[in-house]
DNA sequence: CGGCTTTGACCTGCGC
DNA sequence: GCGCAGGTCAAAGCCG
């Protein structure tokens, strides 16, 4: 930011006016006479309740109801800046107003101002997402750095990456190293056959990891992904992946993270706003319905695939797995999906899934994703997110459940914690809202009940992350998205979901 | 005609 | 080293 912007942070209003005396007297006349709220308040430059009207629309707004008493509404409110300054230093001057032309005249300035302050306020705004967006950068590659004891290997792979020309390199490429198999599911074991070992996902971790590194992606997205992303590369992308170089030595051989879906549908894909060409089909062992392979064709050399196969124990339910990152900006559908994904997925290079704070801003309305599990079959651990599950089903499983665990998610790049007590079995299902405790559980089994039987449950939730996250990247890092501008990282009440077609069936 | 799907072959990793 | 399974490639065919 410039140097004008850093002046403005503290020209607040009460700023404006202490530099103003007659305009505060005014001011303070004004409010008296009319009975209404004091004038100081109209300049409220940070206030997030906009009504979602433009700025211009907003400032006259504010003009108009806060000195309607005063002024005639045939008065121009347009600002007059020309007229501001002379109008400025003759109140500055301590000069009082002589009568209704003075009165009129100052009106006039203080619109003149409000609008440069307007725009001042847009400067800060714009100011204060900068440096949202440094802050969690710096958080990102905190959490890269920390001498987690969970994250040993972690440590060794943030030196590997503190040796890359780009000090940024973090989370997305730490993603892209490590072996992390994402699918979200609860209930059901994972598809057929597979040896997995599933840890609980706590929703609130994938938000906060999520909050942590994205703005950290945005950047990465650009340029960085397109080179460490296996599927980057059309021919070889294995040799990409997997220079060893970027692998831990002794670590498993590393993949790209993966998020994958269970949804009840009959249609043989599921529309998640994003274009998509198959490219190969096989039969997967121990499942009658084969496997699809398909790759995002929305850009040129986009890495990101999925695939596709129904459920060997139920046709109807649909197994959507993504791999990858965009490279290109989405639109809002695919963001919202593609944000869930990647939330998932960072989720997984934090090494934690305990997080009080998260749980309690975030359970009310994300409780399905509570149904997150994390599983590791051989060199891909899994995290599941299973929209297949109702009330009924879904119920008894959190009640059930008999471990209040929380299990760190640090297995990708530490295999030693896949032989960890608390991992050995083909299935550990820790239940997040067990964690809650009962007081919360029952919460969850309300909202779950009801988001469970939501077939657009994936978008809305993925909405909702994208709100309470704040502002959604688009790869390119443009936000062309029609999520709210939300300050990330400040508190405040989700959104409800503005999207919700990401995962209509077709 | 261009884009997409199909499908068999090929490559790679992993377990024995 | 060998076989298996997953994943990918690319030619052929299909479709709008």
């Amino acid at each position: 930011m410039d140097q004008q912007g850093r002046e403005l942070v503290f020209m607040n209003s009460g700023d404006f006016l202490r530099q103003n005396p007659g305009v505060s007297d005014h001011l303070n006349d004004c409010s008296s006479g009319d009975h209404t709220k004091p004038t100081i308040k109209e300049v409220d430059f940070f206030s997030t309740d906009r009504n979602g009207k433009s700025p211009s629309e907003h400032q006259e707004m504010k003009i108009n109801t806060g000195s309607s008493s005063l002024v005639d509404s045939s008065i121009n409110t347009g600002l007059n800046l020309s007229t501001s300054s002379s109008g400025i230093s003759k109140i500055a001057n301590g000069k009082e107003p002589s009568n209704n032309e003075d009165l009129v005249l100052q009106l006039v300035v203080l619109r003149g101002e409000l609008g440069r302050l307007h725009d001042e306020n847009m400067k800060l705004r714009n100011l204060l997402v900068q440096i949202t967006k440094s802050y969690k950068d710096l958080q990102a590659q905190l959490l890269v750095a920390m001498p987690n004891p969970t994250q040993g290997c972690r440590v060794e792979q943030k030196g590997e990456l503190n040796d890359t020309p780009n000090p940024v390199m973090s989370a997305q490429h730490l993603m892209d190293l490590r072996p992390s198999d994402i699918t979200l599911d609860v209930n059901e074991p994972s598809e057929s056959g597979d040896k997995t070992q599933e840890l609980v996902v706590s929703p609130a971790d994938i938000m906060e990891k999520k909050s942590q590194i994205l703005g950290k992606r945005a950047s990465i997205d650009d340029g960085i992904d397109q080179k460490s992303n296996s599927w980057g590369s059309p021919k070889s992308p294995k040799l990409e992946q997997e220079k060893p170089d970027e692998q831990v030595p002794g670590a498993v051989s590393f993949r790209k993270a993966r998020v994958s879906v269970r949804a009840r549908s009959e249609a043989p894909l599921i529309s998640d706003g994003c274009q998509w060409r198959k490219y190969g089909q096989k039969m997967a062992k121990g499942n009658p319905c084969p496997r699809a392979y398909y790759r995002c064709t929305m850009a040129f050399g986009c890495p990101v695939r999925k695939q596709v196969q129904r459920c060997a124990e139920d046709n109807t339910i649909l197994i959507t797995t993504y791999e990858g990152n965009h490279n290109h900006p989405l639109p809002p559908p695919a963001t919202v999906m593609a944000n869930t994904t990647s939330a998932a997925a960072t989720m997984l290079l934090s090494g934690s899934t305990t997080s009080r704070e998260g749980i309690s801003s975030s359970s009310c309305f994300y409780p399905s994703l509570s149904m997150a599990t994390l599983s590791t079959s051989a060199s891909f651990p899994t995290i599941t997110l299973d929209l297949t599950q109702g009330a009924n089903t879904t119920m008894p499983f959190l009640r059930t459940s008999p471990s209040p665990a929380t299990f760190p998610l640090a297995l990708h790049g530490c295999p030693q914690l896949l032989g960890n007590p608390m991992n050995v079995g083909p299935k550990l299902t820790a239940i997040p809202s067990v964690q809650l405790g009962q007081r919360d559980a029952s919460v969850v089994e309300t909202v779950t009940a009801a988001i469970a039987s939501d077939p657009y449950f994936t978008a809305a939730l993925a909405a909702a992350v994208s709100t309470f996250m704040g502002t959604p990247r688009s790869i390119d890092g443009s936000n062309n998205l029609s999520a709210p501008s939300v300050i990330p990282g400040l508190p405040g009440s989700p959104q409800p979901p503005q999207s919700c077609t990401t995962f209509s069936t077709n």
